[in-house]
DNA sequence: ACTGATTGGTCGGGCACCCGACATTCCGGT
DNA sequence: ACCGGAATGTCGGGTGCCCGACCAATCAGT
C-alpha cells in the first residue's frame, strides 16, 4: 500500500466530508427528519467505517464527529465536522464504500438517513433531490480545482495555500508539521523550511502544533493563486 | 497566466468533458428529445465557447465534436467526443461558465437542451434526474481518483499510466511527446527520457506522433497502480 | 523535389526536494 | 517534578526533474 497515495486520498476525503453545504429549508428538514432516525452516539462510537458499503448518510444535529482514514497501522485525521454537516452522502448515492471512517468524539446526536428510505423521498421531492445532488457536484468540482491549483507548485507555495485554506476564525492552524507534510505529499523537513521562511517574512507565527496566520496578504502573495 | 496550471485544468476538463456516461432508456430519450431542439452544426462551428455562461447542454446524435481550451494564444485539444456523448451538463447544472469550448469537426447533429426547459423536465421525472446527476458524481469522483493517483509519482510512472489510459483499441496513442508533457505537467525532455526507457524495456514502440503499446503488463508494472 | 515547420532525441547545468541522522524543545501522564 | 514520547529545528548527500541549447528526423505545402 502506498502511504503517499493514501494521504492524498485522505485530503480528498476531507473535502468530500466537508459537506456543510446543504442549506435545508424548514419543510425539507421536516420531511428528512421524518424519513430518518435520530441516533445518539456516545463518545468514541462509530457512525461508519472506511470500506463499509455506504447504505446510509448522516446529518449531525449536535456534537462533533471526526473523519479519519487508516493508512496501514496508523490513522490520520481527515476532518472534524459539527452541527449541520452532512457526511457519507456522496458515497451513498453511488452505492460505493465510504472513503473514510466517522467516529463521534463527543456525545453526539445524528440523523441517520438510510439509502432505501432517502432515495424514495428524494424521488418524491425532486427539488430537494436536485439541490442536494447539484451541491454535491459543486463540492466535488471545487475540490478538484483545489487539487489542481496545488499541483506542480513548490512546497513553499503549497504550504502558504494550505494555511490560507485551513486557518480557523482566529487565524490558527492546529496541525503538526508532519501532518501538513502528509496532506501536501511533501516531506516534514521541506514543510519546516517553508514555515521558517514564512515566519521570517512575518506572514505567520509558529508554535507547538500551532501556526498562526499574521498576514493573509503575504501568504496570498506567496501562494500566488 | 500560468500555462502549466492551464494544462492540468485541460486534462481535468477532458475527464469532465468525457460525459459519454448516460445510458438513456427509450422513454427517457423521447422525453428529452421533446424538450430539446435538434440542431445541425456545420464543420467548424461552435456549440459553445469556454467562459460562456452554461445555459444549455448538448447530446451528440451524429458527428464528432472537439473540446478544447485556450491557453493564452494557443489552443489545446482536450477531448473528441462522438455519438451519444453528453457535454456541458455539469457546468449547466451549476450555472457556471463552460470549462472548455466545443466545436464540430464534422457536420454534426446535436440535441440542444436548454437549462430552463431541461430542469423542469428533470423535476417532473425524478428518476431520470437522479440517474443523470449521480452519474455526474461518479464521473467527477473517478476523475479525482485519477488525478490523485498521478500526484507525487515519477514522470516514468505517470507516462506509463497515461499510455494505459489513452491507448485506443489498437494500442496506439496519437499524441506528440510535447502534448503528453503538457497533460502531465512535465517537461518534454523528461517525457522523452521516460518513453526511451519504456521502449528499451519492450513495453512500447514509438513513432512520429504515435506510441504503440506492446505490453500492457509491463506498463502496468511500471506505473504500479 | 525543395523548404520551412514541427517533432524527436540528447547533453549539461542547476535546483528544489527527499531522505537519513541528530540535537533540541515541548507536552502529557504517573 | 520527573520522564518518555512527540514535535520542532537543522545539517549534508543524493536525485529526479526543469531548463536552455542544439541537431537530426519527419511531415506538409508549393
Amino acid at each position: 500500500m502506498d502511504a503517499t497515495l493514501d494521504q492524498h486520498a485522505a485530503w480528498l476525503a476531507k473535502s468530500l466530508g466537508r459537506t456543510d453545504y446543504l442549506p435545508l429549508r424548514p419543510e425539507d428538514a421536516v420531511a428528512l427528519a421524518d424519513a430518518g432516525a435520530v441516533v445518539d452516539k456516545y463518545k468514541g462510537t462509530h457512525l461508519f467505517r472506511e470500506g463499509d458499503l455506504a447504505d446510509a448518510c448522516f446529518i449531525i444535529e449536535e456534537g462533533e464527529v471526526e473523519l479519519y482514514r487508516n493508512n496501514g497501522a496508523e490513522k490520520s485525521v481527515v476532518a472534524r465536522i459539527g452541527s449541520g454537516s452532512v457526511v457519507g452522502d456522496i458515497a451513498m448515492f453511488q452505492e460505493r464504500p465510504y472513503l473514510s471512517s466517522a467516529r463521534a468524539i463527543r456525545n453526539t446526536t445524528v440523523l441517520r438517513l438510510e439509502r432505501d428510505r432517502l432515495v424514495p423521498l428524494l424521488l418524491a421531492r425532486p427539488v430537494l433531490a436536485m439541490r442536494w445532488l447539484v451541491n454535491g457536484l459543486s463540492q466535488l468540482e471545487a475540490t478538484q480545482q483545489r487539487i489542481i491549483r496545488l499541483m506542480n507548485r513548490t512546497v513553499l507555495e503549497q504550504v502558504a495555500g494550505l494555511l490560507l485554506d485551513e486557518q480557523d476564525s482566529y487565524g490558527d492552524v492546529l496541525l503538526s508539521q508532519a501532518a501538513i507534510a502528509e496532506l501536501l505529499g511533501a516531506s516534514r523537513q521541506s514543510v519546516n523550511e517553508a514555515l521558517a521562511q514564512l515566519r521570517s517574512e512575518g506572514a505567520i507565527e509558529t508554535g507547538y502544533r500551532r501556526i498562526t496566520v499574521v498576514s493573509e496578504d503575504r501568504l496570498a502573495r506567496t501562494s500566488s493563486t
